[in-house]
RNA sequence: GGGGGAGUUCCCGAGUGGCCAAAGGGGACCGGCUGUAAACCGGUUGGCUCCGCCUUCGCAGGUUCGAAUCCUGCCUCCCCCA
């Protein structure tokens, strides 16, 4: 019999085990089980949301299993090309190749290289003839694929379906069958995608697998974490963003990310809900970057935001000046704002200061300039130095 | 193959000849406040050394003193019928 404690650990959290009993029945048979994990490459990084059922992956593996992760360089690369560019953007061969060998250096924060197989799904997707395709097609018909949430949704609004999306389930089944997966996990938006994965091990002869979901994270803005929107916290960003971004979450999502993220039971609200946001942002950052670079980004987010300072390290930025006075937006453009007009707009607002003092003009005098600390809102800052132009 | 509908500034979405750099919402940004880069309140949101000028409303032409709005051609997308 399948200890229960170890069942309770393997499903933590777990939106849907599907079906029931089977994964005990599986777990029985006493040999690793085959636990598969697939990525799309449509974007560069992994981030903390996606990064829930890789937990559950690395559990699997710390009860002695085998965790299958699957690059989907091959379903990225057929997928759909037609007119939503703005959503899906067909990506360069050189892209998709990039971004599959950062997605598995970004992977093994998580997980146990050690008992990781990393597939790349063009490994047998690209061998597949048509006739072999048209055989995987007969897995499914038209109204089941058309009752997947989604496509459901954009039929009903009268937009865009290719039928290379269509097939998208079908090639996501397939890989199962591939790796002869014995467990798939994904986010509980993948479930319809892991059921047909059943189907069509099922139709080529296999064990279907069982279907394992996470709750999808949801970030700050309230909606789902996505790197395509932007809320997301990347397991690669830089140690101060990855702190910054996490305190940004509400303190109602507290007990959620403390739940999927943490794994903890503890209840953050039940004392102090700031300082349970520093100790998830710290545990955020010492997962991708250890405990030193959690201790150096908390300090710098008290510095900079909750003291309201200037950071320790600051950017040299060199005016040229031909004369008594230097046009400020333009030295604002190289802080990283975006035009002239919007730094004019910045100084307006009172946004822009100079050793911590606001500025009101656009012309400051080059003597002022020299060696002080420009700050453009609260977080890009610069020390400026003026260099001599005698052009 | 036939018929109907649509393409607007980062996104959604108003706008049918001048009052349009273009309503409203979202997002983003700035300020205030705050335990936070949250919430809340107020503001900003094409570019330009900017009281003015320049470029934008799928693309290319055209009509007009004047076009996001009218005409012609083209491209793309959606739905229905076959």
């Amino acid at each position: 019999m399948a200890d229960p404690a170890l069942v309770r650990e393997l499903t933590r959290n777990a939106a849907h085990v599907l079906p029931e009993g089977e994964l005990e029945r599986k777990l029985d048979r006493g040999r690793p089980l085959r636990v598969k994990l697939g990525i799309d490459v449509t974007s560069p990084d992994i981030h903390v949301g996606r990064a829930i059922p890789l937990q559950r992956m690395r559990a699997f593996q710390d009860a002695g299993h085998v965790g299958v992760l699957i690059v989907g360089d091959y379903t990225t690369r057929i997928g759909d090309p037609s007119g939503r560019s703005s959503e899906r953007p067909v990506l360069s061969d050189d892209e998709i190749d990039r971004n599959a060998r950062t997605y598995v250096d970004q992977a093994m924060i998580v997980l146990d290289p050690d008992r990781t197989e990393v597939r790349y799904n063009g490994e047998w997707l690209a061998k597949l003839d048509f006739a072999e395709i048209v055989r995987l097609t007969r897995v499914a018909t038209v109204a089941e694929l058309l009752t997947r949430d989604d496509f459901r949704k954009r039929y009903e609004a009268e937009l865009p379906i290719s039928v290379s999306e269509l097939l998208y389930p079908l090639a996501q089944g397939y890989d199962s069958v591939a790796v002869e997966a014995d467990v798939e996990l994904g986010g509980t938006d993948q479930l319809y995608n892991l059921l047909m994965g059943r189907k069509v091990m099922e139709a080529y002869g296999l064990e279907p697998q069982v279907a394992l979901t996470t709750p999808l994270l949801l970030s700050w803005d309230g909606e789902k974490m996505s790197s395509s929107i932007g809320n997301n916290v990347p397991l690669t960003a830089p140690a101060e963003e990855q702190f910054g971004r996490t305190m940004r979450i509400p303190d109602e999502l507290l007990p959620e990310w403390y739940r999927l993220v943490l794994e903890s039971d503890d209840d953050p609200l039940a004392a102090d809900p700031m300082g349970a946001k520093l100790r998830l942002a710290r545990w955020v950052v010492a997962r991708s970057h250890g405990e030193e670079a959690a201790s150096a980004a908390e300090a710098h987010f008290t510095r900079v935001v909750r003291e309201g300072r200037a950071p320790e390290e600051v950017p040299e930025v060199t005016v040229a000046a031909d004369g008594g006075t230097v046009y400020l937006p333009a030295v604002l453009v190289d802080l990283g704002v975006a035009s002239t007009s919007e730094g004019r707009r910045l100084i307006a607002q009172g946004g822009v200061r100079l050793d911590g003092e606001a500025v009101t003009e656009l012309e400051v005098p080059a003597s002022r300039l020299d060696g002080a600390l420009l700050q453009a809102g609260k977080r890009r800052f610069a020390r400026v130095s003026v260099r001599a132009d005698t052009a």
